[in-house]
Parts: structure tokens; sequence; C-alpha cells
DNA sequence: TACAGTATTTGTAAAATTTACAATATATTC
DNA sequence: GAATATATTGTAAATTTTACAAATACTGTA
């Protein structure tokens, strides 16, 4: 039953990065269009197999950048997807990672061989290659279980939201409605977002109030989680 | 920057594990003693190189089992680590995967290349080969922040058990204290333990009600996870 | 058989949090 | 200035969490 070690040095590893953003009250998460084979000509997410002289977290962001030319994205692991058949040229375990950001602030420009990077409402993804949907689907539940319990929502939404924008983020995510009254009373009783002094413009009705996250507040937080506080 | 295929096929994948279980009030981890190179007569994780003909999950279970006879324990993913340099050998990729299981429902038998395999404190494990310190401390985090949220406590405890030892099994993962009469007042609030009418016998001292869990309704809430109400 | 030793078991009041629920305010547009 | 559209805000009831200590039931020993 033992096998020599050569055997074993057999296998490529991939990375595939789910990044999310958020937009228009829609979760959507990025796309490329890949002109490459396997599944040439197909939407997927972008991801690529990686080189072997590099750490595997280095990698996951060395692929975002390679193929949708955004740089300097904080991506954090999620799953490893290995069943035996999931790729046609040979045994390729992929590493799953997941990023979140906003989307205005950075412009995505397809490179290498992907074609096109486009952003799609989570719920217009069309059917992938490989085993992407499983990942998608394991990435949109981890999103759901971590918005509960850590602050990450904010890091979809621009620097100045209005108390409704987040509500209707949270709602997307979750998949679920919160009384309005008590979303922000709630929401307010954590210290973590204040009113900016901004307000809301060229809008055909009452302008919202603009608040901000206190970014220092906000990273003690993220950094000790919220515990059992954060349920919304 | 493009290279060949080639150049990627060349990497290696092992899975390490690490199975807890409970005894004497003490969280343990199960070691193996190394008979093989690299790291040969040392203290480590049951981890071993996986074939390449087998899905991921698959392997985990089979690489378990031939190290330590341990059948049919269910492992859950955890994390992989890939950092260029963690294998003597060559470019190897971990993925972690972590079980409780009940130690004495098991008769633990070392295999293949294992010369031994024992059961450790948590907090007596020994300087470990390869990045398994980091592996085992990130299993550690993970059952802390997954045994508020589910009940997978009893997973680690006998059939019939008192309150004070399960009591002891969250206090010691947790490393914090419960005040007794709250603990018990949740725990029992959440209908998935009840008194089995057994009672300890041979204590010197009030022996303890013996109490099990409720097999149906716990594996309907693991489901759908508990949610915002599982904190103990 | 009484008592010392040891761990088990149990209740209640105060505080904090969560929940349910609807009217008023403020901007634009016609 | 009336219609339209969304933003904003409070309170009472229910539930959950928290803090806190005395009585119980067995074994072992004097």
């Amino acid at each position: 039953m033992e096998s020599g070690f050569e055997s074993k040095f057999k296998a490529a590893i991939s990375v595939d990065n789910v990044v999310f953003g958020f937009d228009k009250n829609d979760l959507k998460v990025l796309l490329i269009y890949r002109g490459a084979e396997p599944y040439k000509e197909c939407w997927a997410l972008p991801g690529d197999l990686i080189s072997l002289d590099q750490d595997l977290d280095e990698s996951a962001e060395i692929v975002l950048q390679n193929l949708t030319g955004l740089d300097n994205i904080y991506m954090e692991q999620i799953h490893t997807f290995g069943r035996v058949d999931r790729h046609p040229f040979g045994r390729v375990f992929t590493v799953a990672y997941f990023a979140l950001i906003k989307i205005e602030d950075y412009n995505v420009k397809p490179s290498s061989w992907a074609e096109e990077a486009a952003w799609f409402p989570i719920n217009e993804v069309p059917e992938l290659p490989f085993d992407h949907n499983e990942i998608l689907e394991y990435a949109k539940n981890l999103l759901k279980s971590k918005i509960r319990r850590q602050p990450i929502g904010f890091e979809l939404l621009p620097k100045y939201f209005t108390l409704t924008e987040i509500q209707n983020l949270y709602e997307a995510i979750l998949e679920t409605t919160f009384d309005t009254r008590n979303f922000r009373k709630k929401l307010l009783s954590m210290n973590i977002i204040v009113d900016s002094g901004k307000m809301q413009s060229d809008v055909a009705h009452r302008p919202a109030k603009l608040y901000k996250y206190i970014t220092k507040k906000y990273l003690q937080l993220q950094q000790t989680g919220f515990g059992f506080t954060f349920d919304l």
C-alpha cells in the first residue's frame, strides 16, 4: 500500500476567489470571462493554478490581481475543494478565498487570460465551470454567518452611507427583513457608526443622514469579535 | 510570466488530523510518534501525504485510519496551510481536519509508520514538527467558537454524563467558568438533554443524575444551527 | 450512629435585552 | 400647496440574562 513519494508530487493547486460587492441593494460577485482552456468562453470565478514558489495566501492575491487588476485586496481563506475529477487536466486542488470590497472604490480591469471581468448580482450568476457554483454557495453561506457576528458589512458600503442602505445590505445578505426601528436601535447601540454630519442630496424625498463607521473602534472589535452581542 | 502546466503539477497534498477527546476534565488531542522521515522520532499530528486517486475528504479518514486505527470518524475540514517551506521534501500543502470523539468508545492502535499513538492533554502538547503547533492552535480556536454556537460538546462526552461533567467540558474548552445555576438553567432550557433516570454510583459524595442528549432533536438543531440562542 | 467531608441540586429578584408596533417629519415634484 | 416618497423616532410588554447561597445526599470514619 505504501507508494513512493514520486507518485504523490503530481498535484496542482489553484486558487479561486469569491469577491463580493454591494450596489443598488444587490449583493454582487465578481466573475471573469475565461479566455483560456479548460472551459474557455465561460464566466467563472477569478482563479488560476498557482506557482509553487509562493506562499498560498500570497498566491490568492496575485491571482486576483493578475486576472482582475484588483490590487492589495485582503483575501481570507474559506475552504479547499478536492474532488478527484474536478479538473479535466489532472488532479487539481483548489483553495477558495473570499473578499469584501466597495465596488465604487475599485476599477476592475481584466488582464492575463481573462477577457472580461464583471459584477453579477448574486441571484443572476450563470452556471459556472468546475465546482465554482458549489464554491460560491459555500462563500455565500460563510458570508451569512460571518456578517451576523462581525461588523464586516461596512466593508461593502461606501465611506458614507445611510441607515436604510446598511439595513438593505443586511437584508439582502441574510435574505430576511428587519424592523426598521429595532434595527437602528441595535446598530446604533453598538457604537461602531456615527452621524457624519453630512446629508444625502439629489433625492426626491426627505434626505437621509449619512453615517460613517468609527475605524478605530471598528478595528478593535473586529479583532476580538463581537462575541455574543452582534445579533441583528 | 505564463509558465507551462508541467511546472505546476509538482505539488503534494497532505492531510493533518486534529482529533479531540475529553477525559477527566481535560481536553486532549491524539498524537502519533513518527517512525518515518522527515521528523522521524517525533510526536506529531496524525497526518500523511495523500494518494491522488481519492477525494480529499475521503483521504482524511483514510489517513487517520491508517495511522491510528480509528475507523469511521467524521472529519471536518478546517483550513489549508501552504507556506512554501513548510515541508523539507518539496512543496506540500496540508489540509487540516478535525474530529471530536468519545475517548472511551475507541481503541487507538498505531499502525503503518506510526510507532505509537496517545492522547495528550491540550496543555501538555510538546513542540511538534512542520507547522503542526500552528495547526493545533487553529483547531483549538475553531473548537472554541463552534462549541458556543452548536451543541457539539456532547460528541466528546460518554453517552450518560452529569451536568457537572458537561460544565467542566465547556469550562475547559472555553477557558472560563460559569455560574452553575445559570449554566444548568440555560442548558436545560434548550431541550437537547434529558434526565436518563440513571444515577452516578461509587462516588464519595451525593451521586449526580446522569443525563443523555436527545439524538433526534440534536440532529435537527445541528443542521439549522442554533442561530443566536446557543450562547452559554 | 453521628458527623465530617464532598459534590449536587435548586429559586428568585433585578437588570438588560428584545420585540411588537405607527405616526410624524422633510425633502422633491407637479 | 398638494401629492409623493422615504426618513425618523418612542414606549410598553415580554423575554432573557445576571447575580447570588442554602439545603441535599451520598461516603467514610470516629
